[in-house]
DNA sequence: CCTATAATCGAACAGTCATTTGATTCCCCG
DNA sequence: CGGGGAATCAAATGACTGTTCGATTATAGG
């Protein structure tokens, strides 16, 4: 029987981030490879031409999505900025991250729950798989505490230096965090106000919170 | 054949309850309703006699759970506190429900996308049911944005009786409320401070965040 | 133009899950 | 103590899903 086979033009970064949109609109177990597939128009059965199974592809598009957010907020790092400036510049990168690609924001928020239940229902009986599922995935968590940390040490930095008042730097961080990763929720493009104006607001709150 | 009846001493609370449990460590689409059965001691089947179906399920808990947090809002709401003390029992509030009950309140975070979701893959053929169920999830969507305006008409009035800064109520409203919500998915019960005294820190942040 | 490799597809499989059904047991009320 | 509704169960059903397989088409390099 004859096929269509298409466009052929369909690479492995187009699926990522076509799965980063579907995940976004239905979450994790919501999510069909037929779904994913459909929205770069192949079949389900294509998709195992550039992932392994549907985890790996999850756990692509979130540790696509951490290595953009965590690049960016580490050459605002490694700055000579104050801690006010570096904390503010922080803030608007992170939101605009998460107004600008709500597909891959969003899912870095919501579908992380998903990824540790995967070694739970140990379905997947192949063992290399297994293994080196588990190791990516570990490491994935790591780099998200690493993300956090980014946050809080400059936090606390500007506490020591006398730039911040003395808070909790451990939860107020965790509050800044809930706060940006939660617009990802109510954001729409073309509403009220943009994802910079969005940022300027976060940014004038937590300087206003952590004001001396 | 003979049967092993149990207990027969679960309640349609008892199932709420479990149901948020699972859910909160599962999410909506990897709970299976056997999951829900086991924590406690039923079967499956049995809980089609207490429910319609997973979907009406999942409803009554966000339901209950907005319900109770409602509630207490509209105690404080009702009050003749000052902005400032209003929004401050407020945010106590609210993080004490979710550290309190971590299981409702992250579930209410989280699955409010599964519940939309419902309506889209209109699996469910029996127009009775879905009628009812689109009208209670409707109902539902009202009553979340009633929960939301409690705590935003708290920020703007006390914007404009002066006792708090100029700002964004509706953004730093959301904010304020992602903040908290996020709360449920790293608070730990046993960890370094309690559901109180992350409570109080929150408090202390968001009057910093809107002093003038 | 030819061929090897990559990309795609349709079809089939096995597993899981929500839900239904009919029978069985529990327990309260008369 | 006995009958009826409530609660429960085991089993079967039907749908859906991730995944595999073999066949088919595209495409780049010689």
């Amino acid at each position: 029987m004859a096929r269509k086979p298409a466009d052929q033009s369909v690479d492995r970064e187009d699926i990522l981030w076509a799965a980063a949109e579907v995940l976004h609109r239905n979450g994790y177990e919501a999510t069909t490879m037929k779904d994913i597939a459909a929205q770069v128009n192949l079949t389900a059965a294509s998709l195992y031409h550039h992932f392994k199974n549907k985890d790996f592809l999850l756990l692509n598009v979130l540790e696509v999505g951490l290595d953009l957010t965590i690049e960016k907020l580490e050459n605002i790092d490694a700055s000579e900025l104050s801690c006010v400036e570096k904390l503010s510049a922080m803030i608007r990168s992170h939101v605009v991250s998460v107004t600008g690609n709500v597909a891959v924001g969003a899912a870095m928020v919501f579908e992380i729950r998903a990824l540790l239940n995967v070694s739970v229902g140990a379905r997947n009986s192949d063992e290399s798989f297994m293994e080196e599922f588990v190791a990516r995935r570990n490491r994935f968590f790591v780099r998200r505490d690493y993300y956090e940390s980014l946050f809080r040490n400059t936090v606390q930095a500007g506490i020591d230096a006398g730039e911040f008042r003395e808070v909790d730097a451990a939860i107020v961080t965790r509050a800044m965090l809930g706060a940006h990763n939660w617009i990802g929720v109510w954001f729409k493009e073309g509403g009220r106000l943009s994802g910079e104006e969005v940022a300027d607001v976060m940014v004038d709150t937590w300087l206003a919170a952590l004001g001396k």
